[in-house]
Formats: C-alpha cells, structure tokens, sequence
RNA sequence: GGGCCUGUAGCCUAGCCUGGAUAGGGCACCGGCCUUCUAAGCCGGGGACCGAGGGUUCAAAUCCCUCCAGGCCCA
C-alpha cells in the first residue's frame, strides 16, 4: 500500500468519513514548505460544529498518525503532513528497484477483457495525421489498460471496399499504361492516384457513372476483371500497413475489413426487419430513431448494398463469435458521435448484449491552421511526407552535436525522436480537443515535446554509464543523503506513478501519462543542474544513482505505455 | 432550426468529472548560466478581470441557468 492509500485509510478511520470522501479532498499543498499531504477540514468541521481550524487542530492531537509522518503542521482550515524523507526514499527507491520495467504496473489479466478498435484507416487512401493521432491514442490507451491489468484485444477494422476504392481502381485503369507500378510502397502509391483521380472526377458525370458501375461490380463480386483489380490493389495497400504498424510498434490481434461485415450485415438487418426495429422504405432498408433524437438511418441501401451501419451491425456479429469480452471501445473522431449513437441503440432495440459494452471513445479533429484537411483540394498532409521531414530536420540536429557519428547511428537516433515527437505531440492533449497542425510544433524538439522527455531519460542513462552503475550491488544504501527539497519532490513524484496509470486507464485518458513523465523529465532536470550526482563522497553518489536509475526506469516504463522509445543516448 | 463538443496571457495548453491555500506548464519575448555527470538543458523577469452576465455556496476556472463566439454532426 502507498504512502497515500495508507494515509486515506487512516484519515478515513479518524474522522469516520469514507475512504472516498477523503480520497477526493486529500491534496498536496501548492508549496512543499507546507507540507506533502494536505487534509482540508471544512466536511469535518460541519460534522463537529467547530470551525475548520479547531478541526483541523483537534484532528492533529487526537488522530495516530502513520510511523512515517515526521511531522504536521495546521494552517488554516488544513491539517498538512510532512513525509519523513528518509522513510520515503527508503520505500519508493526499493520498491522500483525490486520491480523495476514492471513498477507501476499491475498483472495483466486481473481485471476484464476489454476491445479496442483503432486506426480504421481506408486501404487505396493516404493515411494522413488525423489517423496518426488515432493510432498513437489507440494504441498507448490499449498499453495503458493492459498496465492496470485488463485484458486487452487490439483490432482494427478497414474499410477495403466502397465507391473510395472504386475511385482508385478507375484511375489504375485509366492511367496503368502509362504509369509504371513501383516495386515497394505499392499502397502508398495507389494512395496518390486515388487523391488524383477524385481531382480529375470533380463534374465529369461519366467518369462518376463509371464509378459507380465498379462500385456496383465490386459489391457483387461479379465481373472478373474488376474483382482481380480490386484484390491484387488491395493487398498492395494490407501490405504498406504491415509495414506502418511495425513502424508504429504495434501488433493487431485480428484485423478486421468492411468487405467481411456485409453478409453478416445483411442477416442481421433481415433480422432486425422481421423483429419490427428496422423497415423497409423505397426497397431501402432503414431505422427509424427520431423518437430517440437520432434521426434515421440507411442501413442497406435500395441497391441491396449495406452501409457503414449496416456492416457495422455485421462486424459486431462477427467480433462476438471470434472472442469474448466485456467491453468495446472504439477510438473514431468525434465527427462520427452521430454513426454511433444510432448504433448503440440498434443494439439496445435489438436487445443485443454489445449494448451494454460498447462505448465511443471520441477525440478531437486534426485540423490544418486554415482550416479542415481535404483530399478534394490537395491540402491532406500525408504520413509519409510529414515523417520524411520529420527525420530530416532531426537528423541535421543530431549532426550538429555529434559530427562524428555513423550514418546508421544517426538514422536509428533520428528515428527515436522523430517518432518520439510525433506520437507525444498526437497524446499530450485532452481528447476532446481538437488540434491544430503546424509544421513548425511538429518540428519542435524543445519543452513540452517528446524529446524533452527522451533528453531526460538520456541523461540519466549517461550519468549511470559514466559510474558504471550496477542495480544488484546497491543493497547498502544510506537513504538519508537524499534531503534537498527535490530530491523529495521527486521521490513524491515517483511514489504517484501507479496511481496515474490507473487514473488513465479508468477514464481512458493515456495523456495523463504523458503528462506524468513530462512533470517528472522536468523535476529531473532541475535535480541534474542543482545537485552533482558523481562524487567523493561516495555514500551520497550510491544513493543519487540509485534516484537516477529510479528515474530512468520510471522514465523508460512510462514511455513505454505511450509507445515512445527511450534513448540511452541523444 | 436541433444535438454534441470547445472557449484559460500574443500563441499552444493543465486544472473542470469529484468546488477549497498565491490558476500549473510550454512556445515566443527580455536578462543570466557551458574548464564539473550531454545547453534538445537550467535559473530569473514581464505577460491571465479563467468568453460574458446572473445564481448556488463560508468558498466557483470548477456546480446550475441565460447569452455570445468557434467546431463537428444532423435537417
């Protein structure tokens, strides 16, 4: 039990308050002179009808406080705590030393299973910044989760089929003779011709005839040629994404494609028309929630083709055949709160259990400063070329500090930070914030950014490496060395990281870790300019690296939820 | 017209759920710090009537109501 818990209890018992009465009002004062636990007495005092001081100043005399609390002070209507340092390194440096990589995290498993779709990036489609934040939020929401001990199932779901690929597959055809097929990053070259061809579509009524007759052959599985098209370009796109998830240090448990969720689909309309919940109207299939204020939806069109929702209805099936689960999140831009709310309740209308487990997990657009992205005018800002800059400007920073490094140490460097950059700039805001991208944040590698954080870890690491510092031999430790005022602000900080693991994982908000291991690289680096770590005094220094390894390994495990690596060296 | 979201220094943002001590950071700006563990850093400074107005409360950035501005979705 942490210092914390162990005070909440304490407090609890005192003054007969529940233990999440007094989870919620214990705080930190807003300056350490005044203590590293604050206790506001105004609930207790309207309990004894006394004013909050000579609560807080009874509560101090009578209450038994834990053998750790070196002292306390009242200040007004707070009763504050001051933690014994030495008790405190003592406990928090043990213990990560003990746990190290695993500190802070819980078992895995302990809690339920939990779903988490994420990226739903179409294939024949650039993948532009608005799904790196999508893929950067997924995936460190499903490390988070799994770090509290929740069992979690990643997939994806994509949409491989639809009058978007049609589009792309009619410019394949129209330009195949004269356009050469590139060996490698064939998906990211149909990507471009899609973006071409909804240029050249624009206003010509055949060539949207066109579309529309390979969108119908596509939906049929009929026509020979286009079927072959549409497969052969398809895994040109699958494969380009295997190679971005590997990039993006990620792993599906199963992906999941629109193309699979249409017969499925359709069974479960049918369904649904004969329960009553859905109707027939122009041969169309719909739902009608205008009582519920959420309007009506197609959910298999005149055609016989089902829409997002109807597969959607499909792909639902399917997920609950393959695995078992108690909850499904799906990560999707708040643009679709609409889409979902109206399929929430087609599962409630038709008493399906997904009902009760599914939940949106809605986060702002990425936007461009003037305005919204849009492939129509050519303003997308795509992965590959924003990663291509990326690299380039870090590259030439590293070359700057280090001339003499190896060009594959400076690309694997670059890397590192390119990606550490771009993922914490994607997860260090609050999700219903929409953001907006400019080029010159992105390339920012100072202050609130990812490198900052990385600098940190890469310091702490350098000072280790210069003592050759050896974790198994630091039994012998004299916690009493570390007494300055941030030493313990760090100490405190370290103790909290489990607790911020679970907060994110509980309100599903992975930023909170970013957050976490900004505030710590900051304490650590006000540490690293106050206070010499490599010493004579050879007490203090065995005590300060076994801080700076702790550091570190807070550090490392922290990024590590947020899929950010962490370099020994910058 | 309806629903949801957002409004905190020149700019980006935390805190709002769960009211409590001088509203935390970062960028930019000004002034310092590299013969000591990596200056992608640190220290100091200026800059905020927390969108506006009411209400509830001993106490409101935080809760409630009204309005204003922007975004998204629907019509």
């Amino acid at each position: 039990m942490s210092f914390k818990d162990e005070l909440i209890a304490v407090l609890a018992k005192e003054t007969k308050l529940s233990t999440d009465d007094v989870a919620q009002v214990l705080s930190v004062p807003p300056d350490p002179k005044l203590g590293d636990f604050a206790f506001p007495c105004f609930k207790v005092a309207a309990m004894l009808k006394m004013s909050p001081k000579d609560a807080a100043d009874r509560l101090n005399q009578e209450m038994k406080k834990p053998e750790w609390i070196s002292s306390t002070a009242v200040v007004g209507p707070y009763l504050n705590f001051y933690v014994d340092k030495i008790k405190l390194a003592e406990s928090v440096l043990n213990e990560i030393s003990l746990k190290k990589e695993k500190y802070g995290l819980a078992e895995e498993g302990t809690k339920e299973t939990i779903m988490v779709e994420f990226f739903h990036a179409n294939t024949h489609k650039g993948v532009h910044i608005g799904h790196l934040r999508n893929i950067s939020l997924g995936s460190a929401l499903c490390n988070v989760l799994e770090a509290s001990g929740y069992k979690v199932i990643r997939v994806n779901y994509q949409g491989d089929i639809g009058p978007h690929v049609a589009k792309c597959i009619w410019a394949y055809k129209k330009y195949q003779d004269e356009l050469e097929v590139p060996k490698i990053n064939r998906g990211i070259w149909l990507g471009k011709l899609y973006a071409r061809g909804s240029q050249e579509i624009k206003g010509d009524a055949a060539a949207e005839e066109e579309i529309r007759e390979i969108t119908r052959k596509m939906y049929e599985h009929n026509d020979p040629e286009i079927e072959e098209l549409w497969k052969k370009t398809r895994q040109w796109c699958l494969d380009d994404f295997d190679i971005f998830y590997k990039k993006f240090g990620l792993k599906y448990d199963r992906l999941y494609y629109e193309s699979e969720a249409e017969i499925p689909g359709k069974k479960v309309m049918a369904e649904l028309l004969e329960k009553g919940v859905a109707e027939k109207s122009d041969g169309a299939i719909i739902v009608n929630l205008e009582k519920y204020g959420l309007n009506i939806y197609v959910a298999i069109t005149g055609k016989g083709y089902p829409t997002y929702q109807g597969k959607d209805m499909g792909l639902a099936e399917i997920k609950q055949k393959e695995y078992k689960f108690d909850r499904s999140v799906h990560v999707v831009g708040s643009e679709q709160e609409l889409f979902f709310k109206q399929v929430f309740k087609t599962y409630e209308l038709n008493n399906s259990p997904m009902f009760e487990k599914a939940y949106h997990l809605s986060y702002g657009l990425v936007n461009l400063p003037e305005g919204k992205m849009s492939s129509r005018l050519g303003t997308m800002i795509l992965y590959e070329d924003l990663v291509v800059k990326m690299l380039e400007h870090v590259s030439k920073e590293i070359v700057e500090r280090h001339p003499d490094l190896s060009s594959e140490e400076i690309e694997s460097r670059a890397e590192k930070i390119a990606f550490g950059a771009l993922k914490y700039s994607m997860q260090s805001k609050e999700n219903q914030r929409r953001m907006t991208f400019d080029w010159k944040h992105a390339l920012d590698l100072h202050g609130d950014t990812g490198p900052y954080i990385q600098y940190a870890h890469a310091r702490a690491s350098s000072i280790l490496r210069k003592a050759k510092f050896d974790n198994k031999k630091s039994s012998d430790v004299d916690f009493s060395k570390l007494d300055s005022a941030v030493e313990k602000k760090i100490l405190m900080q370290l103790g909290k990281f489990s607790e911020v693991v679970e907060e994110a994982a509980e309100k599903y908000k992975p930023y909170l870790i970013a957050h976490f291991v900004l505030n710590l690289s900051q304490q650590f680096n006000e540490f690293y300019h106050a206070e010499q770590v490599l010493s004579e005094d050879k007490a203090l220094q065995t005590a300060r690296l076994l801080l700076v390894d702790s550091v570190r390994q807070v550090l490392a495990n922290g990024l590590k939820l947020l899929g950010i690596a962490a370099p020994d060296e910058m």
